[in-house]
DNA sequence: TTGATTGCAAAGCATTTGCATGCTA
DNA sequence: TAGCATGCAAATGCTTTGCAATCAA
């Protein structure tokens, strides 16, 4: 991962405060604490991994404000909620970043985000055709990735250790 | 909806008997009844929704059975389960039905089913150029279908009683 | 000062599980 | 008869809500 540029870390933290003005709400330094450690963390997060990153630094930090706190970061454009299909709502960063979809592998748990304005461009016709107005898609593709499917074909386990990000259950969740 | 073919229905059955049998399981009239009811009714079904039509044939039956009854159909690959967003899992007829994909309505929770050979074909592309061996994948599209454009141009209010089937709280449930 | 915010505990909600009883094969 | 199936209640897991205390503006 790229390390984050000071302007667009700024630029987001302001994104932030603006929405919290605009909306009547209050700058707290819990939402400060959590925005940060959010916007320092690539990578796909839940309520709960962010809890305990904060809980580091602040252990009087509540699940409850996190939650909430996430829901803000959405609703600011900040953040986008994504789900894999082990059940939990995973958060991503969404101020300057591509829309993408993804591509989970059910064996490891690896993430791969893409881009194909191929498919953007069908799906939007796709909507059109129906006469619809989108206002949002998703598009999840599971199956094994390249690694997990040498391990298979050679009878080796997967690396000692090894704890997948996301547990797939079921792929509809 | 087009009514189900006497032998398509026949079909599917002798599936379910064959399942059962092949996994070592048992024929109960439970299972009967809510097959026989599932196979008769077209349209997304939750667990719950199911459990009512069945209670009105046999009060007797439990929600658990229902349940369990639809995770057996799902891997007798009768059903298929699909998520729109409400945080329910839907289930719909799988067997003889084409893959396809979903447009949801968020104003009155329509439901699309449509199906898109160059989508299907540009997703396994995309699989491909990154080595995965797809298992699974799952499109959905979330917007404001054309009678609801319709009625807000207008400034009418949504047909008086209209209870959305599938309420849309976030677009990623 | 006022009303938004916090953290806790409790509630919600869909789904799953433990277990005693009932029933197929 | 063995052991799968059932239905109830309880548990689960994630998320939300009620509320009294706290704190920003």
């Amino acid at each position: 991962m790229v390390k984050k540029k000071r302007e667009e870390f700024l630029k987001e933290k302001e994104i932030f405060l603006e929405h919290i003005q605009k909306a009547g709400l209050r700058r707290t330094s819990q939402r400060d604490l959590i925005l940060e450690i959010f916007l320092r963390t690539e990578d796909h997060l839940t309520s709960e991994d962010l809890y305990w990153l904060v809980q580091k630094k602040d252990p009087s930090v509540g699940h409850t404000t996190v939650y909430r706190t996430l829901k803000l970061l959405t609703e600011a454009g900040l953040a986008r909620e994504v789900r894999f299909g082990d059940g939990k709502t995973y958060y991503e960063h969404h101020y300057n970043h591509e829309h993408h979809d993804h591509l989970i592998c059910t064996e490891c748990g690896k993430i791969i985000e893409f881009f194909s304005a191929e498919i953007e461009d069908l799906q939007d016709k796709m909507a059109e055709k129906y006469g619809f107005r989108l206002t949002n898609h998703s598009l999840r593709m599971w199956g094994v990735c390249g690694d997990c499917q040498k391990r298979t074909n050679e009878y080796i386990e997967a690396p000692s250790g090894a704890q997948p990000r996301v547990r797939v259950k079921s792929v509809v969740n």
